[in-house]
DNA sequence: ATAGATGATGAGAATCACTATCATTAATAG
DNA sequence: CTATTAATGATAGTGATTCTCATCATCTAT
């Protein structure tokens, strides 16, 4: 949390922008949530603390946690379009087409054999996306 | 490319839908394309044959081929939207995030992989997308 | 600390991708 | 051939996101 507002704060130095306070304040809340949340419910969350902020800032702000690695934007196909907070600790995701539940989950081997293919074409990656779609226990 | 058009067909059957001109003019020009088509250019190719095809019968017919596997929407964040025709020779995406270019791939490894991961959490697999960001050879 | 330069913001218009609506057209069962 | 009803095309509407622009805030050099 405190890390990664330096981080945030190391990338605004680096790329020469200002400190501004609604981004920090909308930085704060959204490394706050747990979940995936949407655009309209951090807009939500942030205007308890500072009623003024408009959507479009947080748009803004959201694209530069994405840029400096802090966001990422999760598109399931489900209707709402999500952000979550992005820390080292990569995760993929399985989600449910028929019930909509989602599950995290971290493999080791995928993240190596990632590697693997990056160095096959000469790619040098900086992220990916892996999303497995299917039925869980439950509705299959 | 003639199985594809059977296999929708068989399709249409199964879910008791007509067999209408249009849809059937959309999926041929839509199976001849080789690489990640937009929905717009796909409609002028469309016009090319019939010119009084709607986008929303585009739309509504892209829809139908995903349904049945045949079409893949691919969203890059690159800021276009496109489509590709999708048969059974599943494959994934390297894309660069400075040039644009993107490069498909397939892993046998990789597939392994994800059955085992949809395996250890009681999910039955229909589908999944991999993505893979970062900088190309020439970019890097 | 102060003033000037310019980046950041908020409000709302604009855009893009897509879906819903609806009157008309066309496919299919009988 | 006719009735039924799915499919279509045109267009309005929607949701997510970006753009525009006047105003405000931050930083830099004094």
């Amino acid at each position: 949390m405190k890390e990664n507002l330096e981080k945030l704060n190391r990338y605004i130095d680096l790329k020469g922008l200002r400190h501004s306070t609604s981004r920090e304040q909308i930085a704060k809340v959204f490394f706050k949530t747990q979940d995936h949340i949407t655009v309209e419910a951090l807009l939500d969350e942030v205007r308890k603390i500072n009623a003024k902020i408009g959507l479009a800032t947080v748009y803004r702000t959201l694209n530069l946690l994405q840029e400096c690695g802090l966001a990422m934007k999760r598109d399931f196909d489900t209707g709402t379009v999500t952000f979550e907070p992005y820390s080292d600790a990569h995760h993929d995701h399985l989600i449910c087409t028929n019930c909509g539940e989602i599950i995290e989950f971290f493999s080791d081997d995928l993240e190596k054999l990632q590697d693997k293919i990056a160095k096959k074409y000469g790619f040098v990656l900086t992220d990916h996306k892996m999303e497995l779609y299917g039925h869980c226990k439950n509705c299959s």
